[in-house]
DNA sequence: GGATAACGCGAGCGATCACTCGTGTTTGCC
DNA sequence: GGCAAACACGAGTGATCGCTCGCGTTATCC
C-alpha cells in the first residue's frame, strides 16, 4: 500500500529491517498530492505519452521532489494502480454478501452494479489506467489478478441463482458476457455527464442486464417489465 | 486514401496540379507493407509507445524508406486510420438496406453484428488505434464521424421498428446503449481465440442484444426463446 | 538550540526518438 | 543504352524525456 519499492538501501547490511525510511506527515501528503496529478494526467493522455516532469508540474513541485518519493515513472503508476485496485476491491467486498446474494433479481443488480459505477465515476483514472495497451506489465497483472476475482464471484453469484442450472462452460460464457456487456455499458456511463444523462444511463445498463439475466434467473418475467424507477 | 499530405511541393508555383508525384508500384506496394507493419506494431503497443524506428524495423526497411512515404509518425496513423475507417463504412454501408431493415429481430441482429464482428476480429488494429487516448486528434476526429454515423443507423432503425414509438430522448439512450453493450461484448469476442470459444460468444452477445430488443421491437416472446444455432 | 535527517529545488546528463541528408540503386521512358 | 526520377539506405542531428546531483530549507528529537 505504501511506497515500500522506494528503499534507498543498496548495500547488503540490514537484512532484517531494510532501512525503514520515517516518513513525515509532510512526505505523505506529497505523495498523495502526486498521485492526484499523475491519476490526472495519465487520465488525459496515456501512461507513455505523459512525461514526469509533466506530473511534477500538474502537482506544483519540482521533478527533483516527485523522485524522492518513486524511484521511476513506472512506480508511479504502479503505486496508483495498486491503489485503485485496494479501493475496488474493498468496495466489491462489500457486494457479494451472503444478504446480498439472496435478494430478487432487480435489487440485485441495483447492489452490485451501483458501487462499481460509483467508484468508476469518481475514479475516472481507474479505467484509463487499467485498459490501456502500453501499460506497465506489473498493473496489467494485479488487473488481471482482479478481473479473475471479480469474474469469479459473478460465476459463483450465477451459478448459485441459474434455474435451471447450466453447464460449467454456459455457465463461463454467460459470466464473462455479463461481465463484459457491464463494461461496455460503464464505459458510457462514465463518458456521460454526470446529473439526468447520466442516471437514466444507469438505469437503461439495468434494463439490459436485468433482461439478459431474467431467463437465466428462470424469471421470464421480468425480462419485459420495466424497473420502477426509485 | 491515398498518402496525398505527402507533398514535396513546398514552392509557391503550380497551384493547380500540386507535384503529382508519380508514384511506382513498387512505391504502392512499400506503402501497403509500411502500414501492415505499422497496425501491428501500433496494435501490440499503442501509438505513443511505437517508435517509427520499431515500424521501418518490423517491415524490414530502413527509417529513411519509411519517412520517403510518410512526412511524420502522425501521418502514418492518420493514413492506417483513415484506410480502416474507410473500410468499416465500406461493411456497414451494406448493412442497412431496405432489405435487411424488415427482417425479423434474430436475423436483423445477425445481418447488423455479423459483418461489423467479422472487421474487428479481422482488423484488431481499428480497435487498438480509435480507443487509444494517446492517437492523433485528427483520427479522434474520424472516429467521432464514423461512430456518430453508425450511432445515426441504429438510431434510424430501432426507430422505424420500436413498438410503441419512442420519445427522442428514449430513442437517443436505447441506441446509445445498445451499441456501447454491443462494443462490450465486442471486445470479448475479439480477446477470445478464433474457433468454437469466439462462435459461442458470438452467440451469446446476441443474446443479449434480442432479449434487450425485444421489448423494444414490441417481441416480448423472442426475449426468452433461444436462437438457433445455424 | 543544536544535530540529524527528511524535504524541496532545478539545472543538467545520458539515452532515446522523430526525422534528415548524402549517396547509391532500381525503374520507366525515349 | 542512356537519362531522369523514384526508391532505398543508415549514420547522424536536434529535441525531448527520464532521471540525478548538489545544495539550501524545514521538521523532529534530545
Amino acid at each position: 500500500m505504501f511506497v515500500n519499492a522506494y528503499r534507498e538501501g543498496l548495500g547488503t547490511d540490514m537484512p532484517e529491517h531494510p532501512a525503514p525510511r520515517r516518513r513525515q506527515a509532510r512526505g505523505e501528503r506529497r505523495i498523495s498530492q502526486l498521485l492526484q496529478a499523475a491519476a490526472d494526467v495519465f487520465c488525459a493522455n496515456g501512461y507513455t505519452a505523459t512525461s514526469t516532469n509533466a506530473i511534477a508540474r500538474e502537482a506544483r513541485v519540482s521533478p527533483g521532489t516527485l523522485y524522492q518519493y518513486f524511484p521511476n515513472k513506472e512506480a508511479i503508476a504502479i503505486e496508483l494502480g495498486g491503489r485503485l485496485i485496494h479501493q475496488m476491491r474493498e468496495a466489491h467486498g462489500q457486494v457479494f454478501t451472503p444478504a446480498n446474494m439472496a435478494l430478487p433479481l432487480p435489487e440485485l443488480v441495483d447492489a452490485v452494479l451501483d458501487p462499481m459505477i460509483e467508484f468508476n465515476c469518481s475514479n475516472p483514472a481507474f479505467l484509463a489506467l487499467m485498459h490501456g495497451s502500453d501499460v506497465p506489465g506489473r498493473i496489467a497483472e494485479e488487473h488481471d489478478e482482479l478481473h479473475a476475482s471479480l469474474l469469479g464471484q459473478v460465476r459463483a453469484l450465477i451459478g448459485a441463482r441459474a434455474v435451471p442450472a447450466p453447464s460449467a462452460e454456459e455457465l463461463d460464457r454467460i459470466a464473462d458476457m455479463a461481465f463484459a456487456v457491464f463494461k461496455g455499458g460503464l464505459a458510457l456511463i462514465v463518458a456521460a455527464p454526470e446529473g439526468p444523462t447520466r442516471g437514466a444511463a444507469v438505469a437503461e445498463l439495468k434494463k439490459v442486464m436485468l433482461r439478459y439475466l431474467a431467463p437465466v434467473f428462470g424469471e421470464p418475467e421480468a425480462a419485459v417489465t420495466t424497473t420502477p424507477t426509485r
